[in-house]
DNA sequence: GCTTGTGAAACGTTTCACAGCA
DNA sequence: TGCTGTGAAACGTTTCACAAGC
């Protein structure tokens, strides 16, 4: 095995991807997948799973396969899985916020709501769930990410709150950043931050539907599209 | 001027966000941007701002920069945005699905919620909005969107929900889907297919925490998608 | 002067094709 | 035989660098 290089970040999301289907595999009763076939499931070339997994070690059996449950306990490794990582949200008083605050789902893949933030004096005391305890002043979040030990903060504010929250976000010394809100965030090197932008989904929709009405019934091979 | 070839999915993306940013600027009464205070803004190259926007013409005055105006309404001809598109949301009586119905910042953007779907017989009928009506069973997906030229289904349902589910959609004709469900749902010829996955989402934040609890340097990346 | 539009170069990711091994 | 792991090729996107034009 030669010098690693490091993995595409669109690897990393794909192995989240393989570890939801190797997770469903694994409940099946599977003891075995080829790259061939989980590469079939997902619409890939399983060229390019050999790779993804290739970046983090050599888990596969020639003439075999990969081992299910041992591919999916190094997907867990590599992506930093196996603890309990705490999550707060900011906004949690707004539609979004609320809605991920309530929702069960994180729970299940080792994600932990464990603090509400708003600047909004109506919802702040509310309590929406036992482990988050009730939402807290925004002006609170440096202290309570440390004695919390918030990793990851998902924003879901509108646009004219940047300017309130950039710096308390700077100063809690978080890591990672989930934001939703309709700005970009940039990455810098102490804090990552992956950008949802519900209406750049919509709009790139809009887009191809806008090609469609143009009618291009196509002579040419087109494919537009992506994952 | 040359053949042109088709713009990068990226590139309309992008698109998407110079537009906001537009919309502001023009608010602020600002009559020109430069490329280079675009990219600045977004912390994107100034080249690639240019090259976004050659693909659709030649929008800019050299040696002064793009009419914020005048861009702002290319932009909105080349996104399809001139007319409302009609959404459906599947799944609207869980808490995304709710959230997003409830969502006003849609109609901003002329996105209208005009129908909403779910297949529990405690939510349906339940009116959440005045424009969406009344919640109405998953079976009545193809009549509906045809009645009320449905054009984008949000997905915000649960996984085992999609072998119910995809046969529906593609009977409905519907030819954009926005797929908030942890599967990956892959375009075809009859539809565009957006992919956005939390879980993903927070699980590529997990890796870059576990990078740098292995004390690893962190390549500055953003993301988007995905798809 | 300044800024756009664009070929060409650089870079990154995906796919091919096959050696290597069970 | 079957499937992995991987260099090399193909492909796509971004950045550079500069001619063209205000």
């Amino acid at each position: 095995m030669t010098k690693k290089q490091a993995p595409p970040q669109a690897t990393i999301r794909r192995l989240s991807v393989y570890l939801r289907y190797l997770s469903g595999l694994e409940n099946d009763g599977a003891k075995v997948i080829s790259s061939q076939d989980l590469a079939g499931y997902l619409a890939l070339n399983p060229a390019q799973v050999r790779k993804d997994l290739a970046y983090f070690g050599e888990f596969g059996k020639r003439g075999v396969g990969y081992s299910v449950k041992k591919l999916r306990d190094h997907i867990i490794k590599i992506l930093g899985l196996q603890q309990v990582r705490k999550v707060a949200i900011i906004g949690a008083g707004g539609r979004l916020g609320r809605a991920l605050a309530l929702y069960t789902g994180f729970e299940k893949r080792n994600f932990k709501v464990s603090a509400l933030f708003d600047n909004d004096p109506r919802v702040i005391g509310t309590v929406l769930s036992a482990d988050a305890g009730e939402i807290c002043p925004i002006e609170n979040l440096p202290r309570i990410v440390k004695d919390r030990n918030i990793e990851i903060l998902i924003l879901t504010v509108p646009a004219q709150a940047i300017k309130e929250i950039y710096d308390l976000i700077m100063l809690s010394g978080v890591q990672a950043v989930l934001n939703f809100a309709p700005f970009k965030l940039i990455s810098n090197e102490n804090v990552v931050v992956n950008n949802v932008d519900l209406t750049t989904e919509l709009e790139s929709l809009s887009y191809h539907l806008r090609l469609k009405e143009a009618g291009e019934p196509l002579p040419t091979t087109d494919s537009t599209e992506e994952e």
